[in-house]
DNA sequence: AAATCCATTTCGTGC
DNA sequence: GCACGAAGTGGATTT
C-alpha cells in the first residue's frame, strides 16, 4: 500500500494533489479548519471549526468532527468531488437523485493525506435475525409444542412473515421475530400480517399470532394482551455461534 | 491545532504514542493492514486487510474500509481504547451496558496520525418534519379548509399525534406528517392514533384520519383507501428556509 | 428503480 | 435510565 502525506499544505499543492488522488480513485483524508454548507434534502450550514473530511474511492464522502459516530455531514456512494482554489481551497461533492452539494471552504489544512488501500475481504456476520429465525425453522419446537413450519418468509401484500405454520391443534399461526426488546411498532408488525390473513381466509380461524423476542416494552405488552396475541421469550444468546449451547441455554 | 504524523511506524512506536494519544483525548487516525474482530450485541470477524480506524476523543471508535459510507465495525461514545504489542499492534475498545468489544489486530501500520482539534461550533439545520409541523401549525388552511388545530404533538398512550384539530365541519382530525414518500408503516401509525381516539371517545363518531406527505407508495395507497383516510400531497420544498416562497409553493 | 424491512441502527426528546 | 419515533436514516433483498 502506498500513501503520501503533506503537511501545512498550501491551496494550490491541496488542488493539485487532491484532485489527482481522486482521478485515480484514491482514499483521502483533509484535516483542517473549514466551513460545511450543505442542501439537498434539507440544509444546514456548519460555521468555520476543525474537522477531518474523507473521500473515498467509491465516492462516499464525511465530514467528521471530534465527536459524534455519525458524519455531520455526508454524501452517498457514487458522488462526485472537485476541488478548486478560491480565497482558500474548496472541495465541492455533489450527488443526483435527489440533487446534493455539500461544500466545505478551508480556512487552513493541516493536513493531507492520501492512501492507496483496497480491501476485498468481506465481514462475517453472526447474531442477526435471520440467524435466529434459521434456527427456529430448523427447531420449531421453541416456537411452541408440536409447531409445524409450512413457510419460512412468507410473502403477503402486507409485507413477508417471518414464519407462518400450524400448531399443534392445527390453528393457522404466524411467527413475528425480533432480535431484541420488541416496542409497539413490533406488535403492530405482527397485528397487519395476522389481519391481512384474516381477511384474505374468510372461511377459516383468525390465525394466532406469536411475537418472540428477548423481552417487550410496556407499551407492546399491552398491545399484546389487547390483540390476543401470545408472547415468547427468546434468550437473548440462543443465537451464539456455539450451536452446541443452544439446546441449554433455551431450556 | 497540532497534529503529529509517524510514518511506517514499529508496534512500538504504535503503543507509545497512541496510549499517550488517548490519554490526552486526541483525535487519532490509524492507517494500516488488520484483522478486525467484535464481539457483543452480534458478532463478526473481518480478516487481514487496509483499513482506516479513528479513535475520537468522546470514545467513539470507527472502523473504516475503502468502501461504504457505515464503519464496518465501530464502539460508542464512551468507549474505553487500549494498545498494546502482542506479536503486532493491538487495539482493544471496550464499552459497557451492553458490554462490546473491538480488537484490532495490525499486520503493519502505516501510518499513525493524532490531531488535538476541537469544534464547539454546532450545526444548524433546516427542513426537517419538526419545520413542516410547525409551519401547518401556524398555517392550518393547508391542512385542509376551515381546518382548527386543537394540539401540537398530542400525547396519547400509543404515541403522539402529530397534530389534532377539527375539520370545517367540526369532526375531529388527525394528522400524520411524512416528510418523505409515506409507506404501509405511515398509514398503520395514524390507524394506531384514529382507532385509539374511537375507543376512548366512544360517544363521539370516529376522527377522520390525514396523512400529508410528499407522495404514497403504492402499498401505503391502497390502505389509505382501506381505513377510509385522507392522503394530502405536501410539495417536497414547502420547508424551505426561504420563507416568502412557501405560499407560492404550496398553491 | 421502487418497495419493504433489518440494523451492533443512531439520534433526539420526554418521562 | 427507558420508551418512543424521526432520520438527508443506511443497507440488503426482492420485485
Amino acid at each position: 500500500m502506498k500513501y503520501k502525506i503533506e503537511k501545512d499544505p498550501d491551496p494550490n499543492q491541496c488542488e493539485e494533489i487532491f484532485s489527482e488522488a481522486v482521478r485515480r480513485g484514491r482514499m483521502i483524508v483533509v484535516v483542517g479548519r473549514c466551513s460545511v454548507d450543505y442542501e439537498g434534502r434539507t440544509q444546514s450550514y456548519l460555521p468555520d471549526g476543525d474537522r477531518m473530511i474523507v473521500r473515498k474511492p467509491d465516492g462516499n464522502f464525511l465530514v467528521h468532527t471530534d465527536e459524534n459516530r455519525k458524519p455531520v455531514n455526508w454524501q452517498p456512494e457514487g458522488s462526485s468531488c472537485k476541488s478548486f482554489v478560491d480565497d482558500g481551497f474548496v472541495l465541492l461533492s455533489e450527488s443526483s437523485s435527489p440533487d446534493e452539494v455539500i461544500e466545505v471552504r478551508f480556512d487552513t489544512v493541516y493536513t493531507l493525506s492520501v492512501y492507496s488501500i483496497s480491501d476485498d475481504r468481506s465481514v462475517e456476520k453472526y447474531g442477526t435475525e435471520k440467524n435466529i429465525q434459521d434456527y427456529l425453522v430448523e427447531n420449531p419446537e421453541y416456537i411452541q409444542d408440536g409447531f409445524r413450519v409450512i413457510e419460512d418468509e412468507r410473502d403477503t401484500d402486507v409485507g413477508a412473515i417471518d414464519i407462518f405454520g400450524y400448531d399443534a391443534d392445527g390453528s393457522p399461526t404466524i411467527v413475528e421475530i425480533k432480535r431484541r426488546r420488541a416496542g409497539p411498532d413490533a406488535v403492530q408488525q405482527l397485528r397487519r400480517y395476522v389481519e391481512n390473513f384474516e381477511e384474505k381466509h374468510e372461511d377459516t380461524e383468525r390465525p394466532n399470532g406469536i411475537l418472540m423476542a428477548p423481552s417487550l416494552t410496556e407499551g407492546a405488552e399491552g398491545q399484546v394482551g389487547r390483540y390476543g396475541f401470545e408472547f415468547r421469550e427468546v434468550p437473548e444468546k440462543m443465537y451464539s455461534t456455539d450451536q452446541s449451547t443452544k439446546l441449554t441455554d433455551f431450556t
